[in-house]
RNA sequence: GGCUCUGUAGCUCAGGGGUUAGAGCAGGGGACUCAUAAGCCUCGUGUCGUGUGUUCAAAUCACACCAGAGCCA
């Protein structure tokens, strides 16, 4: 019964942080968030097994202070915050497979065990830690970091506090060749290479030993024979990715989560948090028995019209509203499209506007109505009889068509999605230079049928190639295409489309059916207006 | 203070010792009409941050400086 059978479809698991719910989303996560959705996507369509985790961090001081401050308990604070980034992910057409809270009840007991693994390895010990203690970051600080008078140099409205106590430590320099031999043998563990070089930097200067417990805090799990001290909220936090591997009616025990989906293949995170899966996480599982993680990405920062943002500042973008707004399509195409992953990006509503109005509505949306607004007219509303092998190799349109898939496959692993997006839409202003140049209108009226319906079915078949493989990024824009050229089919509905087969037939270029009957053209995409002086987002 | 990265057309960025420096967007002009006034064609003499060097030759290398960002627990 239980015969263990070979695994032929790939396992892919993704996470996103989990955000620390001390405030309501901002738009790095909602980035973050956007991009994993794309890649988890772009991976069921291609069959494989997917489980992308995403979640919230709920423990530690500034939540506590948080929740006191608001006269609440903590677990409600954690609640309603939690609660507006999962609604943010609903806003945003998010689809993931587990929302990991490390307040859930099946973490504690995964923490427990894992503490105890390390425990039991000789890798935690008591001491004294004294230093400048910041809670809005939960780290001790160095002097010379400080600005003066004692603030944060990151929160600089907010003083640090002294810390002399008792803590419990994780024996980090202990792990440093591992480490060293790690990120020599695996060069894409951290990812992109700028941030690798830092990590190494970092890794070369020499690593002490980081308390993982604090004393007078609550809102934590207490440390396993010594409950004065409550497990530093990153421990716990990091450990928040193994839980999530639960099944739902699995027993809470750290060999259950690990027995499917360890190691996970992306940890996909901001480059603030680096330090703490690039060096701490790895170390933490090396000393548990664990593999390290396949990929660390850590990606840049958005600013706002060329500045940074900030609250102080007033300089930020919400992304509840941008997304009410313009819908989810709009928002993930241009993070996705228009920043180049990695690096740090911009967003201007004025560019945001035009992208969107020259890809969606122009490049994209009206090639598919004019070209839909021409099969109605000159062949019965109904896909062409070509077959792709009538139509000749040189034809510019299946010439690009044929070798689409195999470009933007590689794209996507690469988590480069600018270029795939770039390779999708060359085909699609190909499309409409083509039809330009081939006057399918004039060829009509020549009674010339073969070749307007050549013409035809070429941009036809290419529309759907490019909203196919466009899927991940936009998902509902790619429905609607499929809806009007006659498919049932539903981008988001994972069970329908992932499927190895379904990718093999539809990310080739030449498989629109002859005779299938298409819908009445009807815009996928309105234009943007520009935005007025006084919008603001 | 130390180290790293960035500075190229109005905007976002590619390029990276060797003919007249590129793309997308925005803007000007033109022909067409199937289409969401869309698409197509066409138009860019920009101190390639500043200065000094290396070289037959520098946006491309070196050094210094200026501006912005990041890391230094």
């Amino acid at each position: 019964m239980n015969k263990p059978q070979a695994r032929t479809t790939p396992l892919f698991a993704i996470t996103t942080p989990l955000y620390y719910v001390n405030d309501v989303p901002h738009i790095g996560s909602a980035y973050t968030t956007m991009v994993a959705d794309a890649i988890a996507r772009f991976h069921r369509l291609q069959g494989h097994d997917v489980l992308m985790i995403t979640g919230t961090d709920e423990h530690g001081q500034k939540i506590q202070r948080s929740a006191e401050a608001k006269g609440v308990p903590p677990q409600e604070h954690c609640d309603a915050i939690a609660a507006t980034f999962d609604a943010l992910w609903d806003q945003l057409n998010i689809q993931y497979d587990r929302f990991s809270r490390t307040t859930a009840a099946k973490h504690h007991p995964i923490v427990k065990d894992f503490f105890q693994r390390v425990w039991d390895n000789g890798d935690i010990y008591l001491s004294k830690q004294q230093g400048w203690y910041c809670v809005s970051c939960e780290e001790f600080k160095d002097e010379r970091e400080l600005l003066e008078g004692h603030y944060c140099p990151i929160h600089s409205n907010k003083q640090v506090e002294w810390r002399d106590e008792d803590n419990y430590f994780f024996r980090l320099s202990q792990y440093q060749d591992q480490l060293k031999a790690l990120y020599q043998e695996r060069p894409d563990f951290i990812q992109p290479e700028s941030r690798r070089n830092e990590v190494l930097n970092f890794v070369e200067k020499g690593l002490q030993d980081f308390s993982i417990s604090r004393v007078n805090l609550d809102w934590g799990f207490p440390i396993p024979n010594d409950p004065k001290h409550t497990i530093y909220v990153w421990f716990d936090a990091l450990l928040g990715y193994i839980t999530a591997l639960l099944d739902p009616d699995d027993d809470p025990t750290l060999d259950n989560a690990l027995k499917k989906w360890w190691p996970i293949n992306i940890h996909l995170i901001g480059k603030d948090i680096l330090r703490f899966h690039a060096i701490y996480w790895p170390a933490m599982l090396m000393s548990a028995g664990l593999t390290p993680p396949e990929i660390v990405f850590g990606h840049g920062f958005l600013t706002k019209d060329g500045r940074k943002m900030g609250k102080t500042t007033g300089n930020t973008i919400d992304p509840v509203a941008l997304v009410s707004r313009y819908g989810s399509d709009a928002v993930r195409y241009y993070f996705l499209k228009e920043i180049e992953f990695g690096q740090d990006g911009d967003f201007n509503e004025t560019r945001f506007i035009n992208v969107l109005n020259a890809d969606l509505a122009n490049d994209l949306g009206n090639l598919l109505n004019r070209t839909l607004g021409m099969t109605k007219k000159y062949c019965q509303a109904q896909i062409p009889a070509v077959s792709a092998s009538d139509i000749p190799e040189d034809n510019p349109l299946k010439a690009l068509g044929v070798e689409l898939r195999d470009r933007v496959t590689q794209a996507y692993h690469q988590l480069n999605f600018s270029h795939a997006c770039t390779d999708i839409f060359t085909l699609i202003q190909t499309c409409n230079k083509y039809i330009d140049e081939q006057a399918p209108w004039s060829l009509y009226k020549e009674k010339q049928q073969k070749q307007v319906e050549i013409v035809l079915y070429s941009v036809l078949e290419s529309v759907r190639l490019s909203a196919y493989l466009l899927s991940p990024v936009i998902p509902n824009l790619s429905n609607k295409i499929y809806q009007q050229l006659g498919f049932d089919l539903d981008f988001n509905n994972s069970s329908q489309i992932n499927h190895p087969d379904l990718f093999q037939h539809h990310a080739q270029w030449g498989i629109l059916a002859a005779g299938q009957p298409v819908k009445k053209p009807k815009p996928i995409f309105a234009k943007l207006d520009p935005p007025t002086a006084t919008a603001s987002t």
